[in-house]
DNA sequence: TGGTCCGTGTGACCGGTATCACTGAACTGC
DNA sequence: GCAGTTCAGTGATACCGGTCACACGGACCA
């Protein structure tokens, strides 16, 4: 992971800001935010946050994706939801108040670009800026949405239509309906195993629903 | 469900405010939501909310407890969690903005007192009162943590250990290792059939970590 | 006192998923 | 082109939990 004070005023990375959250629409919520940031870019696979880890950064997803997972006892582990463009981890932001430790992990699923603001700020920013209260706000709806949707998966879902959900959720998140993915990754998030989800994908390319190929998933 | 709109300075309900909710100490909050608010009695298993109705209050729960229920496509439900003395629902504070819909259920777990502050109030109150403001975040941390053991339960648990935490948890609430409720009840909030919960039970009985009766399990 | 209902106990069976064992196919580096 | 590695396919078997069918006992009430 490579971490880097970049100028505050670096052209780039305020476009993106601007164009990539929208919501924050305010300029000084803007100034602030590149003036107190960090830029962080993480290779597909580098761990963001690991459990146990002190929280002392937000991230703010520039490019590409992070995902998620919450880890059992026995070290398998479990997707909660992927943090797209424009969006932020809402587990994060309910850290604000001191040295909380995280419970999931979190780790880059393509290449991402982020900023990374210091919790410190998450107080004195929802008072000041109007924009940052509602995207905050905004982030703890979705948030919770997602969680109830990854409930209503686990408990009245069987495995195949869980599959199916992941893999609509990834061809939205990176626009293509082709999936590059393995069964093993599959498996893991879904906390399932890589035979069963090998299994079950087979049958769904005999019934149409999808093409598969080596580190391959396209959906029909 | 009887709501009366109380005389403000209601001493036995501003005194149950204070001494229940010790988090929101700002005697301005507290009149704030003396104010604004109505008490609500629900009797046992009566429905405070339910899905897709308009959120227009968020509880505070005196007296009792709610439970909070996901519900699935045949109508099966699943338990997310309990909201009890000095707790409120987190999902209704998302809700501040606008008319937004309910997705989950909340029902009266026993007779239960609540203090229903309309949801219009609660962004002037975060800029207004400090307290009320980290009892709002801190209403958010719990619950999400909550939600998440949710997910551990159903995803990395099997049924017997979720019964047991299931059984914990209420003891937990209730302040008593006797729990009154039916194999059915259990069966629904942790979305399993009767059957099975009856010969779970069973064998928990006979190991000796319960003791059964008729809507009655006493934890050992 | 007998009928009805509700909560519980239990056997038989089945389906979904996990696990184990192994094969084969595709890519990687030398 | 070969060896090693990663990814995928597939059968056999086991287990957990869901479903069906039915019996039992206590509570309540006519």
């Amino acid at each position: 992971m490579s971490m880097e004070q970049i100028h505050i005023q670096d052209p780039e990375i305020a476009e993106a800001l601007r164009t990539t959250f929208r919501d924050i629409y305010e300029p000084e919520a803007q100034a602030a935010i590149l003036a107190a940031s960090k830029v962080v870019q993480l290779k597909a696979g580098e761990t963001w946050m690991d459990i146990g880890a002190y929280i002392k950064a937000i991230p703010l997803v520039l490019e590409g994706q992070l995902k998620l997972l919450r880890e059992g006892p026995d070290g398998d582990e479990m997707l909660l939801y992927f943090v797209g463009l424009g969006e932020t981890c809402a587990m994060s932001l309910t850290c604000c108040s001191g040295d909380a430790r995280s419970t999931i992990k979190v780790i880059a699923e393509e290449d991402t670009t982020l900023l990374a603001v210091p919790v410190r700020y998450m107080d004195q920013w929802t008072e000041q800026f109007r924009s940052w209260k509602s995207f905050v706000m905004l982030t703890y709806q979705r948030r919770f949405d997602e969680l109830l949707r990854t409930i209503d998966g686990i408990a009245f879902q069987n495995l195949d239509a869980r599959i199916l959900d992941l893999l609509r959720e990834r061809s939205r998140l990176t626009g293509s309906n082709v999936i590059t993915t393995t069964h093993q990754e599959i498996a893991q998030e879904l906390h399932s195993s890589r035979e069963v989800i090998s299994r079950l994908l087979k049958r769904m390319e005999r019934s149409g629903s999808v093409k598969l190929g080596r580190q391959r998933v396209e959906l029909v």
